[in-house]
DNA sequence: CTTTGTGAATATTTTCACAGCT
DNA sequence: AGCTGTGAAAATATTCACAAAG
C-alpha cells in the first residue's frame, strides 16, 4: 500500500478550491501556501503537505498558479466533470437548494425533483416538473444519478434515503434531523443546523479556554 | 493546565446526543459505550474516553442510563437552556430554517427575522415579525441573541456577517457559499452543500480505496 | 458475566525546520 | 530572496486490553 491519504486531506481540498476560485475571481495569477493556508484557515506547511499527496503543483519561489492548481484540484475530486443530482421535497428548502446558483456554478445540477404531495406533483420548480416520489427509483436508476438531496419532513427521511439506495445513489445529504441508516458503500451526509450548533455552544460557555484558530474554522462531523 | 479536551470529543458529543434521544423516544433506558459506539458509528473505547473527559456517568456491567446521559450531555454543551438566534434572510431557506422543528426541540428560539426587502418587512413568517435588517445590531444586542444564521444571497453576506457581530453575536452559521470573514473570538460555520458534496465526490471515483465506516459517518470540516 | 474507566500502545495528523530549486 | 517539498519531531487522537466494579 502506498499512501494513506487523511480524510482531512480531501475536506480540505475542498476549501482550498472555494478559496482558489475567490483568488481567481480577483484575478490573482498567483498563490503561496502561505496566502492560501490563511484565507482558508490551514497552517502552510500542511497546504503544501496535503497537495503532496497527488502530485507537486508548485514552483519553488514563486507559489502555485491559480488556474492549474483549481483543474488539479478538481480533478482530484472528481469535479471536473457534471454530476447530477435528485432533490427529494419540494417544500421550502427543497426550492431553496432547486434555485440554489452555487450547485451549477460548481458542476452540480439538481435532474429531478420529488415529492409526495399530489397538489405538487406535475407543477414545477423552475424548469424542473416534479415527480412523485413512487417513482423515484426507477428515474434515478434511469438517469445515472448518484447523488441524493433529501429535504422532507424527518418521519420520511428514512424511506426515501432507501429509495434513493434502490435508485443506485450513493452520495445522499440528509437536510432532515432524522438519524438514518445506510448500507456500506452509500455516503451520508448530516446537515442539521441542530448538530452543528450544539456543539458550538460549548464553545461559548466558561468551558472555552481561548478558542484556537482551528476550532473556529472548522466544521467537523455531524452524526449520522 | 489539566486536561486538553479535543475537539472531536466535544463533536461526537452532539453526535452521542442524537443517538441517546432516539433511544429516549424508544423508551430504551440504558445504553452500553458498544450499543452507542454501534449506532453513532464510534469505536466503543473512544466513546467511554469522551465521557471521562467530564465525569464518569455509566455503571460497571450495566451502562449509561440514557435520561441522566442526557442530562449530562447537555449540560456539557450548554444546551440545558434555551438560546436565542437571528435569521437574516426571509427567502424559501429562510422561512424553511424559521419553520424547521429540530430547532426548538433541542432549546433554539429563532427570536428574530430580518430581511433587506421592503415587501416583506412588517410581514410575518409564523408568528414572527420580518425586521429591517438595518435595524439589526440594535435588536440583536437588546435581545441579548448569540447565534446568526445567514441565509440571504451570497454577496450581501460578508455585511450581514459585520451587522451580526456588531450586534453581538458570536456564533454564526452561514448557509451561503460566501467566504465570510470574522475576528477571533467569533466562531464560523459554513453549510454550503457544494462544500459537502464536493469532498464526497473524491469517494466516488475509482480513487475510493474501499470507504472506512469512519468516512462514511462522519460529516466534517467545510472551510471557511 | 457484563461493562466501565483507563494506562499504555498505536496510529494519525500537524507542525517545524531546512535543503534545494527558481 | 522567496517559496516549495519533505524528513523528522511533536502533538493529537484512537484503539487495545485488562483490572475493578456491580
Amino acid at each position: 500500500m502506498m499512501k494513506e491519504i487523511p480524510q482531512g486531506v480531501i475536506e480540505r481540498l475542498s476549501t482550498y478550491l472555494n478559496c482558489l476560485i475567490k483568488f481567481q475571481q480577483e484575478n490573482v495569477a498567483t498563490v503561496s501556501s502561505d496566502k492560501l493556508g490563511m484565507s482558508s484557515g490551514v497552517n502552510p506547511a500542511e497546504v503544501r503537505r496535503d497537495f503532496t499527496y497527488f502530485g507537486t503543483f508548485g514552483k519553488k519561489g514563486v507559489g502555485y498558479e491559480v488556474d492549474t492548481l483549481i483543474q488539479h484540484i478538481q480533478r482530484i475530486l472528481g469535479a471536473d466533470e457534471p454530476h447530477k443530482i435528485a432533490l427529494v421535497g419540494a417544500g421550502n428548502l427543497g426550492s431553496a437548494i432547486a434555485q440554489y446558483q452555487g450547485l451549477p456554478r460548481h458542476g452540480f445540477h439538481v435532474s429531478a425533483i420529488f415529492d409526495c404531495d399530489v397538489n405538487k406533483i406535475g407543477t414545477h420548480i423552475g424548469h424542473l416538473e416534479i415527480f412523485n416520489v413512487a417513482n423515484l427509483p426507477q428515474i434515478v436508476k434511469g438517469a445515472g444519478i448518484a447523488i441524493g438531496i433529501i429535504a422532507v419532513p424527518p418521519h420520511a427521511a428514512q424511506s426515501v434515503a432507501e429509495l434513493l439506495i434502490d435508485g443506485g445513489a450513493s452520495i445522499i445529504l440528509n437536510y432532515t434531523p432524522a438519524l438514518i441508516r445506510v448500507p456500506k458503500g452509500v455516503q451520508l451526509h448530516n446537515t442539521d443546523p441542530v448538530q452543528q450548533l450544539l456543539h458550538t455552544l460549548y464553545y461559548l460557555s466558561s468551558n472555552n479556554k481561548g478558542l484556537t484558530s482551528r476550532s473556529k474554522v472548522r466544521v467537523r462531523r455531524s452524526g449520522n
